[in-house]
RNA sequence: GCGCUUGUAGCUCAACUGGAUAGAGCAACGGCCUUCUAAGCCGUGGGUUGCAGGUUCGAGUCCUGCCAAGCGUGCCA
């Protein structure tokens, strides 16, 4: 590798490289062992630690000490580090050259793509769908997480030089969205005729009458009153006998295009509302997919060719099945009802069947009440011979939402939830989408609303910004001057900043790894706090020697780089002033 | 019943795929502004990691059995 006159020292991943080669030559058995470096639990345990001495000693047979001063003779041939010891059952301590950290820091201000790990592995290209809500209804706050999960990856994902692409796949076919037209129409009538009952069935939010007040000369006024008439035929009936009775009844009355009109419009209003939910807090799409164009272009046709022709297709009770349970699902499943319907499984096979030809990992970010669809969508994916191709199911459990101490119910036709959009009004952007990239997405999350309000002047969201705006104040106080003498950087905090910094994409490649946004989190309140004991530990303006006050305006300058890099990450816009 | 997920300080959560004395933030208590933004800093107290076994140099993490919570177990999506 090429290297310029200023960096002269290895950057951490070039480190572990080097050091996993020394390693494994000194002990060529051992290939099968990953060298990762972990960082110490204290500062006087050096920058940086390995545990390898002690992995090795049940392979190699010999005590950990031994392991560790043998490999620790190797490492004195590493210019980087200052010092190595051993400690403890055997630990590998590293105490990295101050040079090292100030090269290091230099580089970024010269270059802040120096933040991230250069992978050398070839770049994989990943089809990516999160959120996916049903265009019935606007967001709420349980669509929230995924969301900003599934985002946040998305960016770290990139940062870790995969090609990514992002879809929401809308559901604008089946009986919810029927029932959504049919809510919309009632609406209407309700307006020309208010003494009809508008069902329980249908959906109860004030958006459905937005919708249908569009709505003029569409609905002819003998449509109306034939509506009207026919009330009765569902209204005496059962739930879901009711909803099928409503929509055969009211598709009947009212021409096809008509209809398919109103149809359209309510889902596209609806998307909207969706879309502009998710632009405020910084979420974009590559692509809106609609479930009704698998349909137009064949490729339901297609898979379900494929499938046949490969035996895992059979009919019962008038019905065709797909043979999952021979690709360790827990039972077949039917694809085809006996009413001629897809089933949503069956047009989700030929969607995926669409990510499996553009990318090789599909990384569906889903709520984990659908836990149970995961090894279905498996099966299919292996019955049309994509058994190469990666399918990873990122379930974020729910969150239970609180109003005090009282649940919230969350159910969308009712009409009775938080929505996302009043969250983010109530609590602001920034927060919202910190707070719920915040915890490890596998943890059930109890979210309180009056919490989350609360925590507005007490979230750790402003913890960071707060750093990020202190550091944006002394810069544009501090005097310019022009010193490059970054050695003068002796003062202890000052180097536990550097470290922090120079170890920015282990924490990345963990994210991406684990598919765990909060560690950036994490990593962003670990750099804040050094930030704010630094401002407090050590008056920077007021220092007397220009060019030490120079190289520390440097640090603070390549400090800013760095939260700013790890806010955008998490789709959040840092603050110049609180 | 069976399956998946979770259980860590009073509360909300971490713990780098088995490593060092299990850590932060709230809440409680005690200090720090005539000095660059006190939305901050420093300090103190707080734990049988749900329970019981097992695997090994070493377990919050892995295996088994219980207990508790959430979800799933549709020709719903």
């Amino acid at each position: 590798m090429l290297r310029s006159f200023y960096l002269r020292y290895l950057m951490l991943y070039e480190l572990e490289i080097a050091v996993n080669k020394l390693i494994h030559k000194l002990y060529p058995s051992a290939s099968n062992i990953v060298i990762q470096f972990e960082r110490p639990k204290s500062a006087d345990m050096g920058d940086l630690s390995l545990s390898t001495a002690m992995v090795l000693a049940k392979q190699l047979k010999k005590s950990p000490r031994d392991i560790a001063n043998e490999i620790s003779t190797q490492l004195k041939l590493i210019n980087e580090f200052d010092r190595v010891e051993i400690a403890g059952p055997g630990f590998l301590n590293f105490f990295l050259k101050h040079e090292v950290l100030t090269a290091f820091i230099q580089k970024i201000l010269n270059n802040n793509e120096s933040l991230y790990r250069e992978y050398n592995e070839i770049p994989q290209s990943v089809y990516m769908e999160f959120v996916s809500a049903n265009p019935t209804g606007p967001l709420h706050v349980g669509h929230g997480r995924s969301a900003v999960i599934g985002s946040a990856l998305a960016r770290i994902l990139k940062k870790s030089n995969y090609s990514v692409h992002c879809d929401y796949y809308v559901n604008d076919a089946g009986t919810q969205i029927d029932t959504l037209a049919c809510s919309v129409i009632l609406r209407y009538v309700q307006s020309q005729t208010p003494e009809l009952n508008y069902p329980t069935t249908c959906y109860q939010g004030e958006y459905i009458t937005e919708i249908a007040s569009e709505l003029n000369t569409e609905i002819l006024p003998q449509a109306v009153s034939s509506i009207v008439e026919h009330e009765s035929k569902w209204s005496s009936l059962e739930d879901t006998e009711a909803q099928r009775t409503l929509i055969t009844i009211i598709k009947s009355l009212i021409p096809d295009s008509t209809y398919k009109l109103i149809k359209e419009r309510a889902v596209s209003y609806i998307i909207d509302l969706i879309r502009t939910d998710l632009d405020h807090i910084n979420i974009h799409y590559d692509q809106w997919f609609l479930e009704s164009d698998l349909i137009k272009n064949d490729a339901v046709k297609h898979c379900y060719t494929q499938l046949k022709a490969n035996n895992t297709i059979y009919e019962k009770d008038g019905a065709q099945w797909f043979t999952s349970s021979q690709f360790n699902d827990e039972k077949d499943r039917v694809i085809i009802r006996s009413n001629h319907e897809h089933t949503y499984f069956f047009n989700d096979i030929a969607y995926h069947y669409q990510k499996y030809l553009k990318a090789d990992k599909v990384i569906n970010v889903i709520g984990s009440d659908h836990h149970g669809y995961g090894p279905r969508l498996e099966a299919a994916k292996n019955a049309l011979g994509f058994k190469d191709k990666e399918l990873i199911m990122r379930y974020c459990q729910f969150a239970i939402l609180l109003r005090g101490k009282e649940k919230v119910s969350m159910s969308t036709r009712s009409g009775q939830y938080i929505t996302l959009h009043q969250l983010i009004d109530e609590v602001g952007p920034g927060p919202t989408v910190f707070f719920y990239a915040l915890k490890k997405p596998d943890q059930h999350l109890e979210f309180d609303i009056e919490l989350a309000k609360k925590q507005s002047s007490d979230n750790p969201y402003y913890y960071v910004q707060y750093a990020h705006a202190r550091i944006c104040q002394l810069i544009s106080k501090a005097q310019n001057v022009k010193s490059q003498e970054m050695t003068l950087l002796s003062h202890p905090t000052e180097r536990q900043i550097m470290n922090q910094i120079y170890q920015f994409d282990t924490f990345i490649s963990r994210a991406s790894r684990d598919l765990s946004p909060h560690y950036v989190c994490f990593y962003l309140m670990d750099l804040a706090k050094l930030v704010h004991q630094y401002y407090n530990d050590v008056n920077i303006l007021k220092d007397s020697d220009l060019k030490r006050l120079s190289a520390r305006i440097n640090l603070l300058e390549c400090t800013k780089i760095t939260l700013k890099e790890g806010l955008s990450l998490l789709g959040i816009e840092p603050k110049e002033r609180m």
